[in-house]
DNA sequence: CGCACAGTTGACAATAGTCAAACGATGTGG
DNA sequence: CCACATCGTTTGACTATTGTCAACTGTGCG
């Protein structure tokens, strides 16, 4: 079971086989339901939930996402996070696939579904762009996989930053919006393993930190090789 | 570090990151470049590897084909088995995001890049397919992490073989195409620990079998508990 | 018939998880 | 402005699940 979340009120599941006990969200769970464009949402609010009605797409206009699948005893996996222009929910099916909560505060642009397949219908452009997300977050998905199932806890953590890196423009100086936890639950680990491993890499001069949300590369050289699965024998 | 590979003839690698040692094949490494349309292949042929140039889509007319990625030192994921009706390497991307090879003696229908992507600029119908084709593999690849960063070995089992029994006509009797190593590296285990879990839930009458390859459904239900995570604590 | 290879099992090791305590940063109210 | 409360992070001792290694079994093919 997680724990990690501040709020304990618990949450009315939606969805079949989602039992009571451990369904938590980090907020009270005020879902994101209401006008039009372009909204400022609070940090760890549900944009929706695995099951829900997939009426609404979204366009992450500044923050950050993440997108997780739950066990029915709260075991939860993030199967990614979103940032700035990226695009949320929008899979043609009937209900979401996955959960839906911000990280930090965010602004969130709202389309309803069948503007957004008018928009997508009459844009070509447009058209090509969900394609080519639908495809790169196949290959990242795929990605994923090799990381969840075949790497160890220094090879993920590793992996992790620096695919976070790539993402910023000093890409020595990795920020993460993200806890320990949420990254746990993106790594297949505990976020005591997190902290361990990050501390591991810290005494071994590869990476610094600051502070916990702001990690130095020291050693990209040595972090890659890792990250790549070249040197299994580190720890 | 994950071992269980057969063949120990190391390829000569073709993409920039990927460092020679440890790129291995379980098999001879026949690439499979030849004649025009509904091919025979053996079993254990590589059909393309991570990083070959995309210049070919594939149809599976029968058999079965593992999808994998590698790590430097061997380690491999499987990240999908493709069955009859189902299509390979049609990611619009200009290199395989990674290999596939044959479980089974198949037949597979080839096409070059450019005359699939003629085929499916001419045939909506076509084109719907393979958008529809896409975003269930983004499904199943996002089911795929929360079954591999999250479940237990014996869940990750359960949930095998259910997903495998569903694409049977008998459902209670399952035919399983590929050996135990290819279930352990598509589970993100050991060849070792899918044995000894399946003797585990023969053992408790959940299963039964009788050979390796064809395994009953005995009671269906505690399966299907066990698959989603509802009961984390019988072993 | 026997060789080869896949599957199975068991003893042991190692990685990661659990539990618990302490630490540190942040924010609130006195 | 400081004291306190809270929450996230860190660390350590211990546990448990899964991996490793090795031997053995069973099955299919030449």
């Amino acid at each position: 079971m997680y724990t990690g979340i501040s709020t304990p009120a618990p949450e009315p599941s939606r969805f079949p086989a989602a039992p009571v006990i451990g369904y938590r969200n980090r907020q009270p769970a005020t879902p994101f339901v209401q006008a039009a464009l372009a909204e400022r949402i609070d940090a760890g609010t549900t944009v929706f939930s695995e099951g829900d009605d997939a009426g609404n797409v979204y366009e992450v206009v500044e923050g950050v996402v993440r997108l997780y699948k739950l066990l029915a005893d709260g075991r939860r996996q993030i199967t990614g996070f979103r940032f700035a222009g990226d695009l949320l929910g929008f899979a043609p099916q009937t209900h979401y696939g996955y959960g839906a909560e911000t990280v930090t505060k965010s602004k969130l642009r709202r389309f309803s579904r069948a503007r957004f397949d008018r928009l997508v219908n009459d844009e070509p452009a447009l058209a090509q762009r969900v394609l080519t997300v639908t495809f790169d977050e196949l290959r990242s998905a795929q990605e994923q996989m090799l990381l969840l199932g075949r790497k160890s806890a220094a090879e993920k953590i590793a992996s992790f930053l620096l695919k976070m890196a790539e993402r910023q423009v000093d890409t020595l100086e990795v920020r993460l919006a993200m806890g320990r936890a949420d990254i746990a639950d993106y790594l297949g680990l505990t976020k005591e393993t997190v902290c361990k491993t990050i501390s591991e890499l810290k005494r071994q001069g590869i990476i610094a930190a600051s502070s916990a949300s702001c990690i130095e590369i020291c050693d990209r050289e040595r972090l890659e090789d890792l990250a790549a699965g070249e040197n299994p024998d580190i720890f």
